[in-house]
DNA sequence: GTGTAATATGAATCAGTTGTCATGTTTATT
DNA sequence: AATAAACATGACAACTGATTCATATTACAC
């Protein structure tokens, strides 16, 4: 992967004592509170190293740049939000279950963590690369295992990508309008119009006359 | 609504005469390139009157911030997507028709006016209150025509809101991922599997034992 | 305990940015 | 042609915010 060069992301310089070790932690949750409070552009380094309680020179020890700060931050989101989503639904069976699971524990993820979430909505116009590769990776991960269910016959066969765009873009706004602009779960009726709309449009088993006739396996 | 007052937005100074006219216009169209191409925050005002060949002092003639040219740009935006999406579907019947249709006419708005379009991205971290105003507004609609294409039994009856935001999400991740992105149309096997998708997660007419028993009209 | 690398500091530098203003020109109106 | 309103200019005051640096302290290996 471009952005990560073996565990940490350019621009960051890892601590190398314990002492390093709390103030870089402080910096990144400084950080992370203000971001997600006044948005990137409206922050500004100051206001970090205000809130972590250490002098401006000790911020660039650690981080080239605001930017690199954000960009740390981000990856460590993208793992966070994959961790929960994949905790939630391993235990179920059927992609249709692990979906519909999967987007409730999104939208509860974004409730717990609105500050870190917020991060993400800026993420695009501060840098378009790291966008790109967010939802790309998201995406193929997801394309993968849309993939392997179509396999199994659990959904219907089409093209895994552009599900997997679909299905990312209907969690992302549904997840708007309620859990982030209403900062509370969608009322039931809307998940269960949303689940609907999964169940059909992804397409159950019980579907009879949907799909092109099933391939047999090679 | 709130954010308009009259015909102009506040923050901005209509001009009064032809050559006032011209210059107004030249600053508008030198604003949607230079926004367009290094994002909102990337651009200054300097760069804005640069390129439309004017001084300082003659921006502040008609807007009072950045911002407010910003948001002047983002409802003619607004309205010209909906122009465009209207026009394609217009002459169509059913609401499923209406809806693969306008997929289609928001993708090529994206590949025709990239620079306007990124105004829209840019919109959710410059004014978080127009944003919402903008999807809002964009959902109460579209919730009100899926209502009546509910009322037809042209597609399955659910919350229309949810369905909505469903639907624009839909189509903002697949615009992203193809004409943002590649700026290229969606190949023809992404819109094929985006399609049956729309198909069956609306639900049409032909599907038996899915939807409530279709109701007689009265 | 000595020496070296790591950590911390905050004043100073530097590169912008916004928005204003005094001055001058053009346009519309009479 | 006279006049007032509209328009245009570009220098500049006032400010914001990122990054650097010389200096000082602390941690750790030996």
């Amino acid at each position: 992967m471009s952005v990560l060069n073996g565990n940490a992301l350019e621009g960051v310089n890892k601590p190398k004592t314990s002492r390093g070790e709390a103030t870089f932690r402080k910096l990144l949750e400084a950080a992370e509170e203000v971001f997600g409070e006044k948005g990137y552009y409206e922050t500004s380094v100051v206001d970090i190293i205000t809130r972590a309680g250490v002098a401006q020179g000790t911020f660039y020890l650690y981080f080239k740049t605001k930017k690199d700060i954000f960009r740390h931050l981000v990856v460590h989101l993208h793992h966070e939000i994959r961790k929960h989503v994949q905790l939630a639904v391993a235990p179920l069976n059927g992609r249709l279950a692990k979906e519909k699971r999967g987007l409730l524990a999104f939208h509860e993820f974004i409730l717990q963590h609105r500050n870190l979430y917020r991060l993400l909505r800026d993420l695009e116009l501060v840098d378009e690369e790291l966008f790109k590769w967010y939802y790309g990776s998201f995406a193929k991960n997801y394309a993968r295992r849309l993939a392997k269910a179509m396999e199994k016959g659990e959904i219907r066969r089409s093209d895994p990508e552009a599900l997997a765009y679909c299905l990312m873009g209907l969690n992302v706004f549904t997840g708007m309008r309620w859990p982030l602009w209403e900062n509370k779960p969608a009322p039931a009726g809307a998940v269960e119009t949303i689940f609907t709309f999964l169940e059909k449009g992804l397409g159950n088993p019980g579907d009879g006359p949907a799909g092109p006739p099933p391939k047999e396996p090679p």
